[in-house]
DNA sequence: TATGAATGAGCGTTCATTCAT
DNA sequence: AATGAATGAACGCTCATTCAT
């Protein structure tokens, strides 16, 4: 009994480990962030880090690991073809808007890190590809129907995916739902419709 | 007129200290770049750095002055009406990335850093809204002139502009010309006219 | 309970450093101090000084705390009053030569260091002040008793501490206890009964 | 004639070098002062300094030759014995502040940097003796002549500098003369005869 | 499990001094 | 005589990591 209340305690441990971790790494950056800070910030002395982890490098891969979105992106982009193109395209957008805002500190360390650090690069560019090649996926599926002209849907996906980002990154952080959906629309329906008049 | 010599040698040690740091800064950060670091690639001695510089932040400030592209950008945004809509923004977009192209390590440090130094986001964000301001206006006008719909012209400029960043950070940094050609004809394309068959 | 041993050794080696630091400050002023002096001379890493103090100046700190004897001055200056004045001033000037004489390193720092760090000028200030304004009390007492004469209390007080102070300082610093008690008795003799023959 | 112009800037140079070295060591200390400060504010540039001096060192040297005003003090000490004993301290007293006065930013290097620096704990010992033994002289002679009791002239004489030269250092520093000869008037008045009531 | 003492390499920075010009 | 570029050892301090208990 006593084990599995200890190895409970652990386990819970470890997780506040993780997710103490993910806060300052987000809000300082990886390398701003001192094993001592995990260990005060969590309650916990410096020396039991090692014995959850072999190392600093190996609490970020326990972050990554744990909050990796990618599942959650999978499910948001299986797309339905009943509704009309612009009103998937909003769905989409604001589900990946809300994803993001969910998951700001996680998706704002990634970013903050891709430079520096070679998987952290690589998990970034993964999310991406992955919403890339369902909306492209998705595009192409319509043009088939006839619905979209002849275009490259990879870069237009490409296109739609990474503006959303770069919006929420820059700009949309801290905006409220309402903000948001003002953006989606805007961009929405120019890429429908065109902003050329005829 | 004595040293005339030494103060030429000396400014372009200056200048080679300057080009090494933005080198390592793009490299590995500016965090995890050394002061030994620049002097040793520099072929210096670490106290020198300190007679032309007073910190290691100084040596940031010296490299965003020696780079800073604000001036190029700005006079790749000076419109001229007399091309068509599309034309115009393809000449935009092939110039914004020229440039981003070479200065690649320079644009890929600002992105980096600007999550961890304000500084940096400043910087960044300046860059992004001198262009989304600019192209925002050129929208306004054309819409003045009746030649496009009534839109969210900033957000449909900054939507333009990120996402031609973005490609660039993720994907386009080492495209060749062509490749930045069918990126940017399949965006201008749909943003013109519209994905949507009529 | 389980690590009573190592946080004894721990106290012990802190104290030790404290020691160890009032030593060397004593022999080479504080600014003359290096950290890894202290660490050398305590057989201990550099690192570790930083386990136990903060920074160099907190160490300063902690030996002025534990070689804080302005309670023990304070104890010296309780007056009695039984005793003639000549013979009360002895007593004082023997506790006062007693107390310097044992804490020789740490007056001497003091100060040394008095005229550079406001700090130490501020202590320094304190404890003459303690010992000029209690004498200069008793002077008063005894000039109320139709003792002794008129005079500015609180100046002859200062002048009787600073003079055992310097007389310490650059004399009697490595004199015997007959040696100080020939300096007390003359120049308490002459302040009670003047030098000038009748 | 160039050259004697030129050998004329040269001394003035080092005049103003050893005045500013002086300015730089009361108010920071020694070990507190670079010597590009003092480069910096005789207007001077770092390496001329090794011109004039051989090292950082040599200047204070140089400092302590240009302002040894032991010969000062022995002309003060040159005692007329037309005076009362009481008149005569006075004078003495008065023009030993003064003289710490016109040179107080020596007076506080000395005394601040003998604690680590055999050197200058010499030349203040040598300052302070020479006073004590031209007073104890003096007291001696009066004694000789009846005017004072027996006690230990050479000790008396050290009580009356050393605590004249405390006064400044703690307390006399700032204030003016009147303040000053309140002070002289309290302690002489004490010495000479004696602070008890017969 | 858990502690926190201990390590030691490395950080940004300072500064007396040297030296080519 | 004068410059200021250049040196390099040392400074106070940080921190990921190890280890005896």
């Amino acid at each position: 009994m006593i084990n599995l209340k200890q190895s409970q305690r652990s386990a819970q441990r470890k997780d506040k480990l993780i997710d103490t971790a993910l806060e300052l790494f987000s809000s300082k950056g990886y390398t701003g962030t001192t094993v001592k800070d995990i260990a005060k910030k969590s309650g916990v002395t410096d020396g039991l880090i090692y014995h959850y982890f072999t190392s600093k490098e190996e609490i970020l891969h326990a972050v990554l690991a744990k909050h990796n979105f990618l599942e959650e992106v999978r499910h948001i982009l299986q797309f339905h073809d009943e509704l009309p193109i612009n009103q998937t395209l909003f769905k989409l957008g604001e589900r990946l808007l809300e994803l993001m805002v969910s998951k700001t500190s996680f998706v704002v360390m990634v970013f903050g890190e891709a430079q520096r650090n070679k998987m952290m690069a690589k998990r970034l560019e993964e999310l991406i590809s992955e919403g890339v090649i369902a909306l492209g996926g998705y595009f192409e599926g319509r043009a088939e129907q006839g619905e979209i002209k002849d275009l490259n849907y990879q870069l237009l996906a490409r296109h739609f995916i990474s503006s959303l980002f770069i919006y929420f990154m820059t700009y949309g952080r801290n905006c409220n739902k309402k903000e948001h959906n003002v953006y989606l629309k805007t961009v929405i329906q120019a890429l429908c419709d065109g902003i050329i008049k005829k």
